[in-house]
DNA sequence: TCAGGAGTTGCGCAAAGACGCAAATATGCG
DNA sequence: CGCATATTTGCGTCTTTGCGCAACTCCTGA
C-alpha cells in the first residue's frame, strides 16, 4: 500500500525535481545520459565543465533521483534513474521551442 | 518555417521553464489555475502569500510563457497559457512521488 | 477631481545555488 | 606500502532568488 503524501509535501518534492532540471549543464548531462551511461570525467569533458563541478551537479541529479550509480574499479558510472524524465524533458522543450 | 533554436539557447530556454516550476507556490498556482481563472488578489488568498510576493511569483510564470493575463476594469486574470504544462506538472508529480 | 481598491515595482536582506580551486577519499597496481 | 587515477568534499566568492515592506501606477465610482 502506498502511503498517500501531504499535498503540501509532494508540491515541495516536484519542485524539487524541477529545480534539478532547472539548470543547462545538467539537461546536457541527460541529453548525453539518455545515449547511454558515462563516467564523470566523461561526462565533464562532453559537458565542458570541470570535475568537481560536474561532480556536484550529478550529486543534485542524484539526490533528486533522476540519476542512479553503478561503481566499476575506481570509476563510478552515471545512468538515468527513471526514464519518465526523459519524458519530462522532451515536453519542457516543446513548451521552451 | 520554424527557426530551428541552436541546441545551447534551447537548453538554456528549457533549464528556464523548469526554473520557473521549481517553487512550491507556483506550482500551487497552477493547480489552481488548472480549474480556472483567477485574479491576482485570489490566488494571493488561495496560495497563501502577500499579493506583492505573487505578483512576482506570476511575472516569472509569465515570463516563461505559462501563464497569460486577461484585464478587466483594474482587475487581472490569469490563466494557463500552455496547456502542456499541466501535463509536465503531473509527470513531475509522478516523479517526485 | 479625488478617494480607494487592485496590481506592479523598487529596495534591502537572508538563503540558496553555481563555480573554481585545493584538499580529502577511494580504488587498483606494482 | 606508495603512487597514480577517479571522484567527492570543503571553502570562498559572486549571482540569483524569495520575501516583506513601502511607494507608485491604474482604473473606477462618487
Amino acid at each position: 500500500m502506498e502511503a498517500t503524501l501531504p499535498r503540501e509535501l509532494l508540491r515541495d518534492r516536484t519542485a524539487a525535481i524541477a529545480r534539478a532540471l532547472a539548470d543547462p549543464k545538467r539537461l546536457c548531462v541527460l541529453e548525453t545520459l539518455a545515449e547511454g551511461e558515462r563516467s564523470v570525467s566523461d561526462l565533464s569533458r562532453e559537458v565542458g565543465c570541470q570535475v568537481p563541478n560536474m561532480s556536484q551537479h550529478l550529486s543534485v541529479l542524484r539526490t533528486a533521483g533522476i540519476v542512479a550509480t553503478r561503481r566499476e574499479g575506481s570509476t563510478v558510472f552515471y545512468r538515468l534513474a527513471d526514464p519518465q524524465v526523459l519524458e519530462i524533458y522532451r515536453l519542457l522543450q516543446q513548451v521552451a521551442g
